[in-house]
DNA sequence: GCCTGTGAATCCATTCACAGCT
DNA sequence: AGCTGTGAATGGATTCACAGGC
């Protein structure tokens, strides 16, 4: 019985628990086992097994009963599911020290994950050539190379007080998705898709837990 | 009327939330806003005006009826729960490029968070003098230098198949909380506090969004 | 016997709506 | 009159528990 699919709207917690599923099914792949069980990769993920089974099954019926789930096939669906099954082109916009070590992040490339531009707007590092050959262009250049390189996801690692005015003509030159390193609330378009990252909000959170506990 | 506080349980959203709020507060503070009520700070940070109040209700009595927030209060208060009232020691295990990135992030240290070791374990590093005047050491060294220092956070960039004995020099070594960047799920002890950064999680989101956009 | 897939039950968070205070 | 603080109502997500299939 295939589940009619695409009616049931799917949590986004799901959908963020996804790449968790992932990390470790790639591990179990390594390790030539076969099969999992919903416990087992529970286990592993630190979540409930009847989340893993409820996740999963939104998306359609991958494991056989009294058995497990196939690891290579479910790692397949989930790729193809989280969309890494292809490549995405990103471009970055902010060359400091988080933005350089971005740009050179080899987990991204790995995952699909591709910096096919850099921007920044200092004189001093216009025009320099980056490890893998990219040329760093001033940000006014955006509306001209994210449409040219047909680029879909941009990466925010300006000052705050910039990254506002980066994100729009990101957006006008026709990305859809930004991943936001400013510690600013940007606003966006309708159709387009903000993620924001801000580590100070992880560590106030750990410190107020450890606070908590005096 | 006191709220008898510490008795009701504070949600885990509500935590996440806060830092939220200081990041407009701040700036409203710089524009000698004196008074903000939860309707405007709730614009200005995208959520629900009863949210708002809910959030800071679980805390004490901050508002006044009729009036609104005084933004300095507001702000005292936030950093006070939050814990960003007082300096935090970290240190940082992984001098790749992310590793390096953080640890000269200014943004940390206005916060209060200050790296005051590093450790790696590339003989090629170990040694050199970082910008601020900290040594890399190797972590062998976390069980001396931790507990000297006292420092209370850890902050892990080293590669994944590293991270999990990093971790457990770091907790043996008395810190009770870890900021993860490595892509892998660390066990932890129960008193201990782990929370995981990992940017691939956040472009996985996005592409599946624009995916389903087709 | 074992493990998935899933309705039902529970738990938790958000939003509403208004009483209470200035 | 205006805006907070909060019980009540709503809306979601997690977990339970078991039916269904190997």
């Amino acid at each position: 019985m295939v589940k009619s699919s695409r009616k049931t709207k799917i949590p986004e917690p799901t959908i963020e628990r996804l790449p968790l599923y992932s990390r470790p099914l790639e591990e179990l792949m390594e390790a030539d086992v076969p099969v999992v069980s919903s416990e087992t990769l529970a286990k592993l993920c630190g979540v409930n097994p009847a989340q893993v089974r409820k996740d999963l099954a939104y998306f359609g019926e991958f494991g056989v009963r009294g058995v497990g789930y196939e690891v290579a096939n479910l790692l397949k669906e989930i790729n193809r599911i989280l969309a890494t099954d292809r490549q995405w082109k990103l471009c970055i916009v902010g060359l400091g020290n988080l933005g350089s070590a971005l740009f050179e992040n080899q987990n991204f490339k790995r995952r699909g994950y591709i910096f096919a531009a850099a921007f920044d707007s200092d004189p001093a590092k216009v025009g320099r050539i980056l490890p893998n050959g990219v040329v760093v262009k001033h940000p006014k250049m955006i509306e001209v190379v994210v449409p040219k390189l047909e680029i879909e996801i941009g990466v925010i690692t300006t000052p705050p007080f910039e990254a506002q005015r980066v994100a729009e003509m990101l957006f006008s030159a026709g990305v859809r998705a930004i991943l936001n390193f400013a510690p600013i609330q940007l606003r966006s378009p309708e159709c387009c898709i903000v993620e924001n990252v801000d580590f100070t909000v992880n560590l106030e959170n750990l410190a107020y837990h450890l606070a908590k506990l005096h």
